[in-house]
DNA sequence: CGATGCAATGGCAACGCTGTCATCGCGGGC
DNA sequence: GCCCGCGATGACAGCGTTGCCATTGCATCG
């Protein structure tokens, strides 16, 4: 007597390799043998199966081809935020890198939270995935401990400030904040204002106004006046920071913001108040976004290479599955823009 | 003789719910249980078990989960771009609504190419997620058939001039054109410019333009001038075909532009070339960006509620997994923001 | 005090596919 | 004429988890 069991009953009927094979008359591993186009099959029996496949509206299901292969193609991202427009554009390198493989990524995002990102990071190993690539090299022990105990390959990017698990590309925070200073030192100024992010979370932001303060050290100067804010940076934060710190120090002759957004704003601010750029204040920003060259006045800023370090992150997961002996650190570098505020 | 095959040999040593089960002295149904954190267990037994989890570091499976459940918790999203700021916004919108609950979003991006969008969805579909969210209503016939047969909730989102799949969520880009058009002329505009994106893959666009026509029309207005591109657009692009119309077509009282990131590059042109603006040209963009706000004088656009449109998707399809008889049409609106600059 | 109900746990097949080997058929070499 | 080799295909056991019962133990009740 049949023990044919009634499991998930209702369930979405579902089209597998059994229905094609018998629809074709071959059997299920000639099949799966042609979806996944190996070409051990001959031509003709490969055009009989293909042609069941369009009528019965085959999808071979990558859930059941993953756990059978232990291989899910799945490249995890983690990222902190989708609002800061600097990691679209690195997900785009990624997109840019992952074209044309069979390999897919999921993306994830933390809130710029590490308990967040510990959660994110448990939920995403959960797929298995190929790889992870995670923005910053900051994180609880726990998700350090996931990540390296995982095995897989696990690129951290954005900043190289701190030792990888796996591999690290990016840029030095503190050293492009440090370039900042001694840039905008060697061209003559010396009264500094800074106008941006002055909380914890964002931890490049925080390297870099580091690397800003031990530059100006170095040339005996500190900043004189800052306008911290916490949360979320913007052109409009940019815009009501500089006219707060204007109001309350007057004297500046050149302020270094935290990223290119807050500049602008800062601009945005000198236009409508009259104030002169470069002459009576000078602007820096970070990140060398597009607005920044499209703006009246070019602005001053540091090129990151967004773009490119997804797509290296990529580059280097595909290229080995293997972990480098020691870990490694990519430099992607950053240029400064001379620009028309600074 | 133990016949026991030695599988994928070499291959990565995994933790399994058996592992955990033998160290815990339970069964394997009772980690499951735990782990899902279905509340049938003893809190004793429990704690017992979580203990062998934490000290084996078992994370479970969730592509063998997904398989045996038949229930993936994967909500697909398909969209054009991240390049365009207002996707990640939307993309933001998504999350918040996926917070707190168990499913997680895959993004695909498909280019502005529906050949593209084709081979993404097949492959988001291959991986049974519970929903997919897709950018636009336009897409090739097997993408529709593939969505359609799927039997999964499908929400097209951003524009809602075409009759939906299952559910469609957003505003009418075709009615914030005539929209355009009208509080235009009511102002008292007539001699209208339009600069921006001309091509034929951002449908979105397009239809904003045949709406501005269509309302032009209405009053018996034709656009006097045009600057089209195709491609990515930006403020630079903006800025440059600004240029370019105020010279071929001097007379032009108001520029109507794609997006504001055009309209923005327009006004960086207006205050380099000493133009004034509204009184020598008025200028009006569309989206609604933060930007917009911050300029020096503030944009008039309109917005579009990108954030909300993301949510929205994401609550309709956690609120039921069948689809609404004969489709539904949710319409988030827009709305002119007078701004400064028309 | 035995029957009954219920909460807690166990056993095991099934999810749809792929890796691995077995098998089949056919042509060529000796 | 026989066997070997090889290309093409088939058979089947997992992959790690969950759904669906079955079972167990214990308290309750007439």
């Amino acid at each position: 007597m049949a023990k044919q069991r009634q499991r998930l009953v209702g369930r979405r009927s579902q089209v597998t390799v059994r229905d094609v094979a018998l629809l074709a008359e071959v059997s299920e591993s000639t099949v799966s043998r042609i979806m996944r186009g190996q070409d051990l099959v001959t031509e003709a029996t490969r055009q009989k199966v293909m042609e069941s496949v369009r009528a019965l509206g085959y999808v071979p299901n990558r859930i059941a081809g993953s756990l059978a292969s232990l291989d899910s193609r799945l490249i995890g991202v983690v990222i902190p935020s989708l609002s800061n427009i600097v990691f679209p554009e690195v997900l785009q390198g990624i997109n840019a890198g992952l074209a044309g493989t069979d390999r897919q990524s999921v993306i994830s995002i933390t809130d710029y939270d590490l308990d967040q990102e510990e959660v994110v990071v448990r939920n995403l190993l959960a797929w298995q995935p190929a790889a992870v690539l995670i923005a910053g090299s900051t994180h609880t022990d726990a998700t350090c401990r996931m990540l390296d105990q995982s095995g897989i390959r696990v690129v951290e990017f954005m900043e190289i400030d701190n030792p990888p698990i796996d591999v690290v590309i990016g840029l030095s925070h503190v050293g492009a904040g440090r370039a900042t200073a001694r840039h905008l030192v060697a061209k003559g100024y010396r009264r500094f204002g800074y106008v941006g992010y002055g909380g914890t979370v964002d931890i490049r932001a925080r390297m870099r106004l580091d690397g800003l303060r031990a530059g100006l050290a170095e040339a005996g100067l500190t900043l004189q006046a800052e306008s911290l804010s916490d949360g979320q940076t913007s052109v409009e934060k940019g815009k009501a920071q500089t006219a707060d710190l204007c109001a309350r120090a007057p004297g500046l002759q050149v302020v270094v913001y935290s990223n290119d957004d807050m500049a602008v704003g800062g601009l945005f601010h000198c236009m409508g108040a009259g104030i002169s750029v470069p002459g009576d204040l000078a602007l820096f920003g970070f990140n060398g976004l597009d607005i920044g060259r499209a703006l009246p006045q070019p602005l001053s800023t540091i090129r990151s290479n967004r773009f490119q370090i997804g797509r290296m992150a990529v580059e280097e997961v595909l290229s080995s599955t293997a972990r480098p002996e020691g870990g490694r650190v990519i430099d992607t570098g950053f240029e400064i823009v001379e620009g028309a505020t600074a």
